[in-house]
DNA sequence: AGATTATTTTTAAACGTTAATTCAAACGCT
DNA sequence: AGCGTTTGAATTAACGTTTAAAAATAATCT
């Protein structure tokens, strides 16, 4: 029924170019230690007959695997459509960069309550891991010591940080939280709140609580802020706000006039709640995001957010990989971000 | 620097425990051929040396690879951040069902224009591909005849499709544009209109309207009702739909008080451009999407859409490219879509 | 011509598995 | 004891490459 011919290789090319098997693999790799005419005759014969090289037998003769194995971590609370747009992003900018260096990608999503199996570089499937996941490190931090040990090379997304073990690439979340809280300082917000976690399970959010903190407090602004604890969902979002605008009716302090959200998630969450009230965003209350996920173009109104550049973190993190793997020395990176301005912030453009 | 001891091989490990390597495999690969006692010898030692088999020679010798390769066809006018959350989420539930049944995945974004390359079976690199791509699959038939020629093993996502090649996978596009415009009409609307394209570029979106128009004509309401093309995203529907009402102003028949849009992207737009108009959604004019995205939930008022079933639809694409592989006899699965009640459509719940 | 050197090709040894085949021992039976 | 049968483990070929080393051929120089 199907054709099926028997997969071709390098011993019928050089049965049919009349050349040793070797030669035919030098030629193909383009040696130059075979002639010019017998390579052109060779790669003209592999051609025709469709001929890939078994990838296989090549790593396992090179020892190595020109793949990289990309492990996405999700909060366990999230479903499967709920996947963080920012990954996808991140997964587009990293397939893109290994496609461009060479490499292929094997992608597996792991549960963080998991026992994740990081056994792709020691099964020799993949010469490098590249960790990407929001959130809670501390929980696995033991097993990323363990790769580490093992000499398993990878490159860990998020910030650095001197008691986790690796290399990493990151976004610089205080910048971030700090200039995005400027630009509402400049614009006359007085009176600020801030949405999301500021604890230590979620090490991003917290370094954008203390920027947002550090701005305010060089104005003499911080005292009078308030904060509430939000996971990086809509509907978290929703009810932080509520019960912040709850606690404000019996609060001499008043309404807040400006809220940082630690994610657009939250944020969108926040202006669904708002919409709920007399409240005008951002006439009354200015509110603003981060990540600039796809659709936060999109909200009403349209949310000013903090940009994180994916398409040069999934460069830098291939990059810093492949580097490692070459065993070249690598170092942490912090990119900086950047503040996206759209409407819900009540900037005049 | 780097521990980097020598990883262990199977030799290693026959070594150590007085056995042949061969018993080793087999221990390690739990055959009956090797006694209780041995065995447990043999993978007590393969832990304590944190062993694990090479998949290069495992695969090489075993002429199969367990990994499949997924191609995401992406339409080149989006760019890198804009990636459809549809896919994600089918990323998501592909990835989980591989490796529920002990597949890798191997991801690769192909540009619809790029020369793809589609050499993972080839090389051996999988044992079958995943194709999936929203919208113009003429482009690529020629190409995908020609792995159906090769005897590649592959499931295409989208409808059943005589005229093109190989197994497929999909949603039902006709049945769930049927089912919400049935759901509009049993709730009193009468005058429709549909945005998304009609023609044959984008084939979901044909059926989507081939369904719609099914529904109205059997009720006679077809006659009536406009149309507008658009692509899938926020700002093709927006514009569509301010295109639609200006032809409205100076048309006697009205602006009609049901839309009906070909994905949810497109919704969004629908309701952001409504937003600026005096037209309440959904007393004035209902508004459904389709694939319910994630933030659908969330958009003003919630969109009532056509969810297709992304868990089974991953689950179904692996297990029937599982069985190609081992060269079961496989049928093209047509999934129902289903009908997500929100509040654009205007539906008291 | 004979000796060197440079070029091209072949031979053969890995790479780390799996699995068919072979071998050896132990057991049950007449 | 002798003979088949079962069981457990060892030998030994693959699998399709890459690459170091050897060998053959051609080119260059005394």
């Amino acid at each position: 029924m199907v054709p099926m011919k028997e997969k071709a290789t390098s011993f019928d090319i050089a049965h049919l170019a009349g050349v040793s098997q070797s030669t035919v693999s030098r030629a193909l790799n383009n040696s130059p230690l075979v002639n010019q005419e017998t390579r052109d005759r060779v790669q003209r014969i592999a051609r025709e007959l469709n001929y890939k090289v078994d990838k296989n037998a090549s790593n396992l003769r090179k020892q190595k695997s020109s793949t990289i194995a990309l492990l996405l971590f999700e909060d366990p609370t999230s479903d499967d459509s709920m996947i963080n747009p920012f990954f996808l992003a991140m997964l587009g900018s990293i397939t893109r960069a290994c496609a461009a260096a060479g490499y292929d990608l094997l992608v597996s999503f792991q549960n963080l309550e998991d026992d994740w199996h990081a056994e792709y570089e020691d099964s020799n499937k993949a010469d490098g891991i590249i960790l990407l996941g929001y959130g809670d490190y501390t929980d696995y931090r033991s097993k990323v010591a363990q790769l580490e040990s093992q000499g398993t090379h990878f490159v860990r997304w998020g910030a650095p940080d001197a008691a986790h073990p690796g290399v990493s690439v990151g976004c610089d979340n205080f910048q971030g939280g700090y200039s995005i809280t400027e630009h509402l300082i400049a614009l006359g917000r007085t009176r600020f709140a801030f949405i999301g976690d500021s604890g230590n399970e979620a090490p991003e959010f917290m370094a954008r609580f203390q920027g947002y903190t550090e701005a305010l407090t060089s104005h003499n602004l911080y005292e009078s802020s308030l904060q509430s604890d939000a996971v990086s969902t809509e509907e978290a979002g929703f009810d932080a706000i509520q019960g912040m605008l709850n606690d404000a009716k019996t609060n001499e302090a008043g309404l807040p006039d400006a809220i940082v959200c630690a994610s657009d998630l939250i944020a969108m969450g926040v202006l669904r709640a708002l919409r709920q009230t007399a409240l005008k965003v951002p006439d009354d209350i200015a509110v603003v995001g981060y990540d600039n996920i796809a659709v936060s173009a999109f909200t009403t109104p349209a949310l000013t957010t903090v940009q994180q550049n994916t398409k040069l973190a999934g460069e830098l993190l291939v990059s810093t990989l492949i580097k490692a793997i070459s065993n070249e020395k690598v170092e942490d990176f912090l990119m900086p971000a950047e503040v996206i301005i759209r409407h819900s912030c009540g900037a005049k453009t």
